[in-house]
RNA sequence: UGGGGUAUCGCCAAGUGGUAAGGCAACUGGUUUUGGUCCAGUCAUUCGGGGGUUCGAGUCCCUCUACCCCAUCCA
């Protein structure tokens, strides 16, 4: 049932894993719940790939549910494509697509009952001075007037909201929680706003919706959802979450929230409001522009399912915002295609060449596939005196490493024979117009007796044979790393060549939607415009073209060197001034305890810790081991928990035993935790556990001998000279000894063995 | 400025006191009838900076810095 045993977790699966090995919950429950308000794009994907991925590996289930709130925004078109993204990914959600909407009445008995509790009051405050009244960052926010109104009142009013009574922005429904919260989102947020407006699947049913906040903790609670996963944005709303199903103190098990990044891919846009504006101001042909980040758009481009699959499990989810580059979604493209499509013979910018000494015409059998993929599968090559090769693949005055046909260099004809440059005819404005060469008849492919070496092979297509076909050229949408908008949009992000040339197989024989044309990139039959009269392809994504990037290093560009802004030096760190009490203390520890500056500085700022350390001074005098158990461990603790389970005298008792060496600092640690865990005292903890410090070299060395002994591969490479291995051996030693060997003589005797030999 | 987050290679990202994983990109060299693929190899003495604790710190403590989110009747 759980797949994932022993591999690398991403935090939020670590956090499912242990949940129900805890048995907090007995079924992982997740839920995929977009806004049907535009098309899902490949920062859905994440999403999708991450619910229904943690769904599928831990045998829980995943919703889909349409988080459909807000009547204003959301299309039931929005709902299909959302729908099919998800089935065309490859997930199933069960039963039924899931609504919001479907818990319209639920959430309302649940406002009820907020109101009932004295928890919910209706505001009746405009929309600017409940802006006003929230206060700032800096400065509390105060309470609605409306705020003291009757329960009686508030369900009076808001039923007549609901019922449509009300103008809208005349009410509100609010929560009563903090208008003086640190977190802005705290301060009485909003539940529910009057809305005339129809929704798409209730109608005019509601003239009242409820928010986000609302809605979200408890569509998951209603659904039994376990875990819900939203973006890094929505960590402040987590509060709100926790404070609704705990205030209405819903029976368990109840869903909790966890937060993710959202994906962000360099010279491309994932915000709706940015993909929006690029499909209605025209900029691409539609939601499913090819160019268009959607999973439509990856779709109709050309992209596999598996391949953005693969890329969502490649980029990992953390918490660390961050932005991919584009170069991953590409490899994971092409590492898809290249063991499965077909290879046929395109020409994009077709070059003539006639072979003086050919006659007549012929059929080669030649493989679709090359001989690394495992597939079977040929085709016929018509070949003649007349073919066309790219233009490319020719130069007069080649550049120096150049490998393709030259007047001077001879070139094979992929799958046929070899030929080699006999005359360059031009037009008057000396544009080569075709190629005049002969061929080597002993050089077909296959059958190669001619011993000739070529540099290369190159695609080309019978002149009478090959068919016209259009070929859409896309490239990336945008042209800088982190575009803003429409001003930053990549001139050349298509080209269209609409008489490419290609063998008749490709369309005659179509043994496939995805190509690679060799040596061109992979190409995808569009799904939209493709007529076998008039086939069209779109180019999904180019070959590694180690040349180009050759040539482009050899001539490089007009240097754009900007001054580059990063890492910039670093500021002055400002050191926050000590108060007149804490530079007293930080003066007394320096002189009576001894203590060096930063000990005494660090205890002295904190009001706690000083207490605490002057406490523990009391009954015992070894100021500095105090001191650094204080301020390493105690602030620790203190950071966890508001209050300690233990005394400082208590810590004065393990400084003791650290300064006589009864245990090792690194033992000290470990009867540390035990003591704010169990409040016992550490002389007992040491006893009981058996801790005292092992330091009797006869008793040691064996232990090393073994260590030694075990690991003779790193033994050599310490004495290859790695010497950062030295710690890994004494790391070894120590742990064989439960910790308890004094590291000082194990330091000392491992070295002493290492340099034996 | 208050609160909530985040910082590990050019880009993602593992790592929870004991040898700094992996992928992408890049760079060598080999194979190749695709300048593709594949194969072999290189690529972090160092984890945002500074201090401290420890035999040992990316991991614990202190402190500073940078970036992101929050003051929609959007989600």
């Amino acid at each position: 049932m759980i797949r994932l045993m022993g591999k690398k977790k991403d935090f939020l699966r670590k956090i499912v894993e242990e949940d129900l090995r805890s048995g907090k919950y007995s079924q992982v429950v997740t839920r995929f719940p977009p806004e049907p308000n535009g098309y899902p794009h490949i920062g859905h994907a994440k999403s999708i790939s991450l619910n229904f991925g943690v769904a599928r590996d831990y045998g829980g289930r995943c919703n889909l549910r349409m988080d459909d709130t807000n009547p204003e925004t959301e299309e039931a078109r929005y709902v299909e494509a959302i729908e099919d993204a998800v089935r065309w990914l490859g997930f199933d959600w069960g039963e039924r697509t899931l609504y919001t909407s479907d818990y319209f009445q639920r959430l309302y008995d649940y406002a009820v009952e907020l109101i009932k509790m004295g928890k919910a009051y209706v505001d009746s405050l405009s929309e600017e001075e409940i802006r006003e009244y929230r206060g700032t960052v800096t400065e509390p926010g105060r309470r609605s007037i409306y705020a003291e109104r009757s329960v009686e009142e508030n369900l009076d009013l808001f039923e007549r909201m609901r019922k449509g009574e009300f103008a809208e922005g005349e009410h509100v429904l609010r929560a009563r929680i903090d208008m003086a919260a640190a977190n802005m989102k705290m301060r009485d947020p909003l539940l529910y706003r009057i809305r005339h407006a129809p929704h798409f699947r209730t109608g005019n049913a509601w003239h009242i919706y409820p928010m986000y906040d609302f809605a979200h903790c408890l569509s998951d609670y209603i659904e039994g959802v376990t875990h819900s996963f939203c973006t890094l944005e929505f960590e402040n709303n987590r509060e709100i979450y926790d404070w609704i199903l705990d205030t209405l103190g819903v029976p368990p098990p109840r869903p909790h929230q966890y937060e993710f990044a959202r994906l962000n891919i360099n010279y491309t846009v994932l915000s709706k409001r940015k993909l929006i504006e690029l499909v209605k101001e025209g900029y691409v042909s539609g939601w499913d522009d090819p160019r268009m980040p959607t999973i439509a758009g990856y779709r109709r481009r050309g992209y596999t399912p598996e391949s953005i699959l693969t890329f969502c499990e490649q980029i990992g989810v953390a918490k660390a915002n961050s932005v991919v580059d584009v170069a991953q979604l590409e490899a994971c493209i092409r590492d898809d295609l290249n063991p499965k499509v077909p290879r046929v013979m395109c020409v994009l910018d077709p070059l003539k060449v006639t072979i003086l000494n050919y006659e007549g015409s012929e059929e080669i059998d030649a493989s679709y596939y090359p001989h690394d993929v495992p597939r079977e599968g040929t085709r016929k090559l018509p070949f003649s005196s007349e073919i066309y090769i790219e233009r490319e693949d020719f130069s007069e005055h080649p550049p120096k490493g150049y490998y393709r046909l030259t007047p001077d260099q001879p070139v094979r004809l992929k799958h046929a024979y070899i030929i080699r440059c006999q005359e360059v005819v031009k037009d008057e404005e000396g544009r080569v117009v075709e190629i005049k060469a002969i061929y080597y008849p002993d050089s077909r492919s296959g059958s190669d007796t001619s011993g000739i070496k070529v540099k290369s092979a190159i695609q080309w297509v019978d002149a009478r044979r090959a068919r016209k076909v259009e070929v859409r050229l896309y490239d990336r949408l945008f042209g800088v790393e982190n575009p803003q908008g429409p001003e930053d949009l990549n001139p050349d992000s298509l080209r269209i060549v609409k008489e490419a040339l290609i063998e008749p197989a490709a369309i005659e024989e179509k043994p496939d939607e995805r190509f690679q044309f060799e040596r061109l990139g992979y190409f995808y039959t569009d799904p939209v415009d493709y007529r076998d009269e008039a086939p069209v392809f779109n180019r999904i994504v180019t070959l590694k073209d180690s040349w180009a990037k050759k040539r482009q290093k050899a001539s490089p560009k007009p240097a754009k060197s900007e001054a580059k802004p990063s890492k910039s030096a670093p500021k002055e760190p400002r050191s926050v001034e000590m108060s007149p009490e804490e530079q007293a203390r930080f003066e007394r520890y320096g002189k009576e305890s001894g203590l060096r500056e930063e000990l005494a500085s660090t205890l002295a700022r904190d009001e706690r810790l000083s207490r605490f350390f002057e406490a523990a001074l009391e009954t015992y005098e070894g100021a500095t081991t105090i001191a650094n158990l204080v301020a390493n461990e105690v602030a620790r603790e203190l950071k966890r928990e508001e209050e300690l389970t233990f005394a400082p005298a208590q810590i004065a008792a393990l400084a003791r035993l650290i300064d006589e060496e009864t245990i090792s600092g690194k033992i000290a640690k470990e009867v540390f935790e035990a003591m704010s865990q169990s409040g016992e005292d550490p002389e007992k903890i040491v006893e009981e556990r058996g801790l005292r410090q092992i330091s009797d070299p006869a008793e040691i060395l064996p232990v090393i001998e073994k260590v030694l002994e075990q690991n003779p591969d790193n033994l050599r490479k310490y004495r290859e000279g790695n010497e950062r291995l030295f710690g890994f051996f004494v790391g070894q030693v120590l742990k064989a000894t439960g910790g308890r060997a004094n590291p000082r003589i194990v330091n000392e005797l491992v070295n002493r063995e290492l340099k034996k030999s």
